[in-house]
DNA sequence: GTGTTTGTTATCAA
DNA sequence: CTTGATAACAAACA
């Protein structure tokens, strides 16, 4: 599932790939994927060039010559992938096969580059999506859609604590809101209370200042930790050269029910929160 | 055939 | 208004 490292991941790869090089073909396989109308689409990103890759949450956004934005969600499947003609012909690899965490058989867009490179969206779920909006838009969605950004000055003590005010509802669901903080899902969500040593069933009204210190230290810390090992691959991620993350191997308690603490003797519980499979140490975390 | 996986949004109920 | 619970979307897997 891609959340905030691995959005970055994809991000930091496309920064290096794409800037500059003249869009010379678009390829729409399922205009499901597309929110804009599929000639409209094509018509603004056609001859066009990106001249910068953003990134608010989960949500990527690839500014264009135009002034416009190509927005691009991953959602639960989504993969965005890079490949080059010249890499191919120099013998690097070819687009990443199906056994490879299916890939090609899901190829939903394809947006071709001068010079031999293209990106592909794919995404088996089809949940994700692609738009193209102006820059007015694509501010007002990233004003009003998103919470507070980690890892950007702005995520300070002041603003953070700030957010527990009146609220009456589980750390799960306060971690999961994107309206609240922007760019956890499951797994950093689940991640972060480990860490904070917090049961992540506690209600964010009941916690202590010093609890709410440690969560505010630790959601940066651990998404940093994971976009230093390039995300998390647990199904589907892969970054934008095709390769698995490596931070998987760093999980706490995601996808550890039934093992042992990391921490203590006790045992990874799951449970259901927020709607959500939720994985944590009943024993450390309290 | 059943349940499970989750990012996000919609809907309903307390 | 707030919150939680649930479903919906979608596709694959055990």
């Amino acid at each position: 599932m891609p959340e905030l490292p691995e959005v970055e991941t994809i991000r930091r790869d496309l920064e290096t790939k794409i800037i500059g090089h003249e869009i010379s073909a678009v390829i729409i396989l399922d205009d499901k994927i597309v929110q804009n109308r599929p000639r409209d689409f094509v018509k603004k990103l056609l001859n066009n060039k990106f001249i910068v890759a953003e990134r608010r949450g989960k949500l990527l956004a690839l500014g264009l010559a135009t002034g416009e934005y190509l927005l691009i969600h991953l959602k639960m499947t989504g993969q965005l992938i890079y490949q080059s003609h010249d890499k191919i012909i120099a013998g690097g690899h070819s687009w990443p096969r199906a056994e490879d965490n299916f890939s090609e058989r899901f190829t939903r867009v394809k947006i071709e580059l001068s010079g031999g490179r293209e990106i592909r969206f794919n995404d088996m779920r089809r949940f994700g999506y692609l738009k193209v909006v102006s820059a007015a838009e694509k501010e007002k969605i990233f004003q009003n859609n998103f919470g507070i950004e980690p890892l950007t000055p702005d995520f300070t003590w002041d603003n953070f604590s700030g957010l527990f005010a009146k609220r009456a509802i589980g750390i799960k669901s306060f971690l999961l809101n994107q309206k609240i903080i922007s760019g956890l899902g499951n797994i950093y969500a689940d991640e972060v209370c480990f860490h904070a040593g917090v049961a992540p069933t506690r209600r964010v009204d009941k916690l202590s200042e010093r609890e709410r210190k440690k969560l505010f230290r630790c959601i940066p810390s651990v998404l940093a930790l994971a976009i230093k090992n390039r995300g998390t691959t647990f199904n589907s991620f892969v970054d934008a050269d095709g390769k698995k993350g490596g931070f998987s191997g760093f999980l706490k308690v995601y996808g550890r029910e039934g093992e042992k603490c990391p921490g203590c003797p006790g045992v990874i519980r799951k449970i259901r929160a927020a709607g959500r499979g939720t994985h944590y140490c009943p024993d450390c975390q309290s």
